[in-house]
DNA sequence: ATAGGGTTAG
């Protein structure tokens, strides 16, 4: 057996770390098999008992990632009074940096139950794991300690706790400290923006900004620039987007993928997409992050089809789609509302074995029901192993948006049943459609069970769909009084509930209270005028209605004309009211008359009461050119005899358009569903070729 | 020590 002094033993740690400083990569295991001789010398010789020997054995299993052996070494030498601060600290800023934030917590408890004072080292350590645990009294009770241990004025332990207080929320504590602090350097200046940022506080993350660049011995970092970006990406400032674009380029940071990525995003955000486009143009090495960017980025500005182009683009240069990749074209897909390009991407995704994530497979569901196969949604749904929220919320959005409410209800019992927990957009969905479907006394079963059985506090949507349910059905004064009763200020959503139900049920008064209050928020919004006309129109007071449309004149207001479109084959062909710009425009206005005589034969009586001016003749014929029909003429004309049709809208479709879908559909012997899809959706007027995206 | 992209609704 070979003696073994302490002495020795820390040179031939010194060895080991040599060996590792000249194979920096690749050898850890090597170095690891080193260390595991040492590890057995020392075991067999005698027993720890040089402090400085077993810290610097901890740090070597540390260095070889191997938490396993440090914590086996550490805790099998419990007794030994080598355990000093140092190797407690050791492990706890081990656990911390691999984000096991409650183990760390319970490491250093146990170090001041062992009576063992902290030092500098060992509080910045811990502080990371106070702020993910997202649990300020954690932090407080380590600020105690740093008041305790004269800390204070130390830069990281001061750096560390802004960033403790602004990760759980606590902005007035994260500022306190920030100001009580004599020195400070760039990384406490970051914490403080970043904690802006999480606390959606973006302007003052801006104010803090521009301090650090009057600052002259600070030079912006990209965590500084990124960070800035994205408040200014929140708050929609290309402005100030641009300035910092410049100063980027100023401070040399532009070839940093996080910066670039983070620029782009902004860009995109704030509606620039040319912008985005160049920046990502000009990276010479796109990462997944960078397409991830472009491929959403695209979405916000609803070029669907050019997310779905960046996509394929990804793939065709080598880059591999990662799960926020699939996400985020399938919401593309989900926009566009043609199943092709949506069942191309599925097919990738379980080619990749991508369909098991939970991010992706929810995509999926949403992407399967809003191109219209509810069958493909409910699929794919059973085929997910665990299904979480977002998944069960997805599918229970599938069934509100295909009609079928009992199915909803269905899910969301079997859903708790499973002991998983709703949260706040499966209220929206559940309590949708109990209103669509006339439940009133489930609806309100189920706000109130969100807030008494699942803690969820309403927010403003849920305060709409509760004003949509009571108004649906009727009871109006009961709805205003929800709605006055608020605890919080109402939006335009939920007085735009109202008025919709006046106008359906009628109540002329209330109505011009709900589109008095409507006016003061939002002014300019066409919806709004024409919701109150309509209401004056379809209760008699056409003089009324005319004068509301009058204003919409004079105010400049213009309401987006609606379309409507359908997919034959691989184009998509679009349709505005009065659209005569398809070349076979002639046959479908002939096929629009056929349609016409076959409905009344059946029983259609138009629906007048909407259009106000002149004749009824002529309000029938107004009624005629909607661009839905058009495109249900044209269906007919160019698809095979008893295949279904599907026409997609970008606005709310009327009522005797419905009529006239239905009576077609009987006429006909064939399948003919209308769905809003997105009321954002813009094409092009007229025919729309769309290219070769699929 | 601090940092970029994503899922579900209307």
């Amino acid at each position: 057996m070979i003696p073994f002094s302490a002495a020795e033993s820390v040179s031939a740690k010194e060895s080991c770390s040599g060996i590792l400083a000249l194979n920096p990569l690749g050898s850890y295991v090597h170095v690891h098999l080193v260390y595991h001789e040492l590890h057995a010398k020392l075991i067999t010789t005698t027993s720890i008992s040089s402090s400085a020997l077993f810290n610097s054995l901890l740090c070597c299993y540390s260095d070889c990632g191997r938490i396993d052996r440090t914590l086996l070494l550490f805790s099998s030498n419990s007794g030994s009074a080598s355990r000093n601060v140092v190797s407690w600290t050791s492990v706890i800023a081990q656990l911390s940096r691999l984000k096991k934030p409650l183990m760390t917590l319970e490491v250093f408890s146990e170090m001041r139950r062992n009576g063992i004072w902290p030092n500098e080292y060992t509080v910045s350590a811990v502080l990371p794991a106070c702020a993910e645990s997202k649990v300020v009294r954690h932090g407080e009770q380590v600020h105690c300690l740093v008041w305790k241990c004269g800390f204070g004025s130390d830069l990281f332990v001061g750096s560390g706790l802004v960033d403790v207080y602004a990760k759980c929320g606590e902005m007035g504590s994260a500022n306190k400290v920030f100001d009580e602090m004599s020195h400070k350097n760039l990384v406490t200046w970051n914490s403080m923006i970043v904690g802006c940022l999480r606390n959606k506080r973006f302007d003052f993350c801006i104010v803090l900004f521009k301090e650090v660049m009057r600052d002259e011995s600070m030079s912006p970092d990209q965590v500084t620039v990124s960070s800035v970006l994205s408040a200014c990406a929140h708050v929609g400032s290309a402005e100030f987007g641009r300035l910092v674009h410049g100063i980027i380029i100023k401070f040399g940071l532009i070839s940093l993928d996080y910066v670039r990525n983070s620029l782009m995003d902004m860009y995109c955000k704030c509606g620039l997409l040319d912008y985005a486009a160049s920046t990502f143009e000009i990276s010479s090495d796109k990462d997944v992050v960078g397409w991830n960017v472009m491929i959403r980025g695209c979405s916000f500005s609803y070029h669907f089809e050019e997310a779905y182009s960046y996509f394929n683009a990804m793939k065709r240069e080598g880059a591999s789609p990662d799960e926020s990749s699939y996400s985020s074209v399938l919401y593309a897909c989900a926009s566009l509302a043609t199943l092709n390009p949506g069942l191309l991407i599925h097919g990738h995704i379980i080619k990749s074995g991508f369909s098991k994530y939970p991010f992706v497979a929810s995509s999926l569901i949403t992407m399967h029901s809003k191109c219209g196969s509810f069958i493909n949604a409910s699929r794919t749904f059973r085929e997910i192993e665990t299904q979480n929220v977002v998944c069960w919320t997805a599918m229970i959005a599938a069934c509100q948006q295909h009609g079928h409410a009992e199915k909803v209800i269905e899910l969301f019992d079997e859903m708790v049943g499973d002991g998983i927990k709703p949260d706040d957009i499966t209220f929206i969905c559940v309590i949708s459609a109990c209103s669509h479907t006339g439940r009133v006394e489930e609806g309100y079963k189920y706000y109130n069970s969100m807030i008494h059985e699942h803690g969820l506090s309403p927010r403003l949507e849920h305060y709409a769909s509760m004003v949509d349910l009571l108004g649906r059905a009727g009871r109006l004064k009961e709805a205003r009084k929800f709605i006055l009763e608020m605890p919080i200020e109402p939006d335009s959503a939920v007085w735009g509930a109202l008025l919709g139900a006046c106008s359906n049920h009628g109540n002329i008064e209330m109505g011009k209270e709900a589109a008095a209050r409507l006016s003061d928020m939002e002014p300019n919004d066409p919806g709004n005028y024409v919701l109150l006309s309509n209401m004056y129109a379809r209760n008699g007071k056409l003089k009324e209605a005319d004068q509301v449309r009058r204003l919409m004149g004079t105010k400049g207001v213009k309401k987006d004309p609606g379309c409507s479109w359908v997919d034959v084959r691989n184009s998509t062909y679009v349709f505005t009211a009065h659209d005569r710009s398809h070349p076979r425009t002639d046959e479908i206005y002939e096929m629009l008359q056929k349609i016409e005589e076959l409905v009344k034969k059946k029983g259609y009586v138009a629906e007048t009461r909407h259009a106000m001016n002149d004749s009824d003749a002529y309000k029938e014929q107004s009624l005629w050119v909607h661009s839905e029909r058009l495109a249900l003429a044209f269906s007919l004309l160019v698809l095979p005899c008893g295949a279904p049709i599907q026409i997609k809208k970008n606005l709310r479709t009327c009522g005797d358009c419905h009529t006239v879908m239905k009576l077609a559909s009987e006429i006909f012997d064939r399948e003919i569903i209308v769905r809003d899809v997105n009321r954002f959706h813009k094409f092009a007027n007229g025919l729309c070729s769309c290219k070769d995206y699929w």
